[in-house]
RNA sequence: GGUGAGGUAGCCAAGUGGUUAGGCAAUGGUUUGCAAAACCAUCAUACGCGGGUUCGAAUCCCGUCCUCACCUCCA
């Protein structure tokens, strides 16, 4: 079977350029891939699952299109927050950060997102940040300063990049250097050249957390990681560098300084330049200097982890993407758009036990009339998902395809039930269906688990949630079972009614009464 | 002040020159003891505002209003 993408049709939004662009490998059918991963201070938010979720989207876009992808992801474990916040808890600060991003490993892996190829810790590659700043000094592009004094004793010294010894500063962000300084809210610090210069390492004290280094003992700068871990896992160079769209300045600014200032006639330090946007709370960017943040596991408490990545990938990556946060009379705090990406998660496992429950063995034969129309729909809607991902990502173009393609084995399934003549044709196509369904949902990275568990987990979920036990449920449904053996419809109503008010929804089959929470 | 993103039907959200994106809600229908689910139909001649270009504009141009973000840490 072809590939459902076609390498040479990808192309992304490249920052860098202000616009989309094909995608250009460095080296044919690899791709190789840095992201900007979290800062472990805290539990990830929701917005930290946008990045991951848009990082592994990319990832499998890729993959899909046979590539062969080569993906870091950072994890930011020496920070200031980080001691700040160890400080508060008395906690040491290596050990906060090695908790957090345990748990933020947890919360992605939670949400379908594969593990990057290397994801790399600040704390773990301090030769090769002190190598890079060493090649920055000795090349003039860095300049070592006195050290902060601080009442606890003697600090090491600072290093910092002389920015304007960097000819292409400012090309990310089309910011000017002469604006920058004039709009500055940079604090004036006499031991730099100049105000825009930032630092490379950052001296501390000798009892201080840090690490030896030639100018004493100190922390790296913010920026400088990722110029030396990027270098490390992927050499000099990158196709496609990524994070959210606050980090373009100064961050990925920065990196491209320290990067082809080490690295003068290499070429650039990144082909593409992706950037995600954020997520808003009441039109606020959802942050956690705010407040206004919700974890990723406040959302799993109540929502499949599923119908938090659909939610994700149903809007394009780019643009700003709102969250709501309710809270009901009873107190509980909910989050009506997941609770809506829910019940399409909800459908479209249901759509798939529909094709479970049935035999669908393909059977020879031309398909006619209708049957060949569905048929061709069915062709036109996988090309439409596949194309509308190999265009910048459209994930949402492509969530609305999957749609689509559920109705096709709806419509199909109750047509199976009614057209028994039809059986072979019908049976042929939900087939089809069923297997574009999976290839598109595969890509998006949804529908992960089999029908019937993920069924099992949203009911245990749900009662949990709402307080109620399955075994009263259970008694309430056969009391009503047995008032209509009775056909005593007044006393079953009146059963339902109760259930409905529990959130129960209840329906009847074939094969007797079913019920489902609501979500 | 500089830079960037955005304003699309009741709501969410694709679409950057010409044929129904999609979803939610609502209404009608098929089905059902009645419902639920599923399917079909309607809602939808919507594109912040004012000009202009064009046979034709949500889409291009000019102007303008509003929202958000970045310029300090941020995904």
């Amino acid at each position: 079977m072809a590939l459902p993408i076609d390498p040479s049709a990808i192309s992304l939004h490249n920052t860098l350029r202000r616009g989309a662009a094909p995608l250009k490998l460095r080296e044919p059918g690899k791709v190789s891939i840095y992201w900007c991963g979290p800062t472990t201070y805290d539990v990830a938010h929701v917005g930290h699952a946008r990045s991951a979720v848009a990082l592994d989207l990319l990832v499998r876009v890729l993959r899909a299109a046979g590539l062969e992808v080569r993906s870091v992801r950072n994890v930011t474990d020496v920070d200031d927050k980080i001691l700040a916040r160890a400080k508060e808890s008395g906690e040491e600060p290596t050990a906060l950060s090695a908790r957090m991003a345990a748990l933020y490993q947890e919360d992605m892996a939670a949400l379908g997102c594969e593990t990057p190829t290397v994801e790399p810790r600040v704390s773990e590659h301090i030769p090769q940040i002190l190598a890079i700043i060493e090649t920055l000094i000795a090349k003039g592009s860095a300049y070592v300063v006195a050290g902060e004094p601080s009442e606890a004793g003697e600090a090491g010294k600072d290093v910092y990049f002389r920015v304007r010894a960097f000819d292409g500063y400012g090309k990310l962000s089309g910011r000017k250097l002469d604006e920058l300084e004039s709009g500055a809210r940079v604090e004036a610090d006499a031991r730099k050249e100049d105000p825009l210069d930032f630092a490379l390492w950052k001296g501390c004290a000798n009892d201080a957390w840090g690490w030896d280094s030639p100018w004493g003992k100190g922390r790296p700068g913010w920026h400088i990681e990722c110029s030396a871990m990027s270098a490390e896992y992927l050499g000099y160079g990158m196709d496609i560098h990524g994070g959210g769209m606050d980090l373009i300045f100064p961050h990925h600014e920065n990196e491209i300084a320290q990067s082809e200032a080490a690295h003068a006639g290499e070429g650039d330090f990144a082909t593409c330049w992706t950037h995600h946007g954020f997520i808003n709370v009441d039109k606020e960017k959802m942050s956690k200097s705010l407040g206004n943040f919700v974890t990723v596991r406040d959302v799993l408490a109540r929502n499949d982890a599923e119908a938090l990545r659909l939610f994700l990938v149903s809007h394009h990556y780019r643009g700003p993407l709102g969250f709501d946060v309710d809270k009901l009379e009873d107190g509980r705090v909910v989050f009506p758009a997941i609770d809506e990406a829910e019940r399409k998660v909800d459908y479209l496992y249901t759509t798939l036990a529909r094709v479970d429950a049935m035999t669908v063995a393909a059977t020879p034969g031309e398909l006619t009339g209708d049957y060949a129309k569905a048929n061709k729909e069915l062709d036109a809607l996988r090309k439409e998902a596949f194309d509308a991902l190999a265009d910048d990502l459209n994930a949402a173009r492509t969530v609305a395809a999957m749609y689509r393609v559920a109705a096709v084995i709806n419509e199909m399934v109750d047509l199976h039930g009614r057209k028994k003549g039809d059986r072979a044709p019908i049976a042929r196509i939900i087939g089809k269906a069923a297997h574009v369904l999976r290839e598109i949902a595969d890509v998006l990275g949804v529908l992960r688990t089999p029908a019937n568990r993920y069924r099992e987990r949203s009911r245990e979920r749900r009662l949990r949630v709402l307080g109620l036990d399955a075994a009263k449920i259970q008694g309430l449904v056969q009391a009503r079972t047995d008032a209509r053996a009775a056909k005593d419809w007044a006393a079953a109503d009146t059963i339902r009614a109760e259930l409905t008010r529990l959130g129960i929804e209840i329906y009847d089959g074939a094969g007797g009464t079913g019920w489902e929470v609501k979500i």
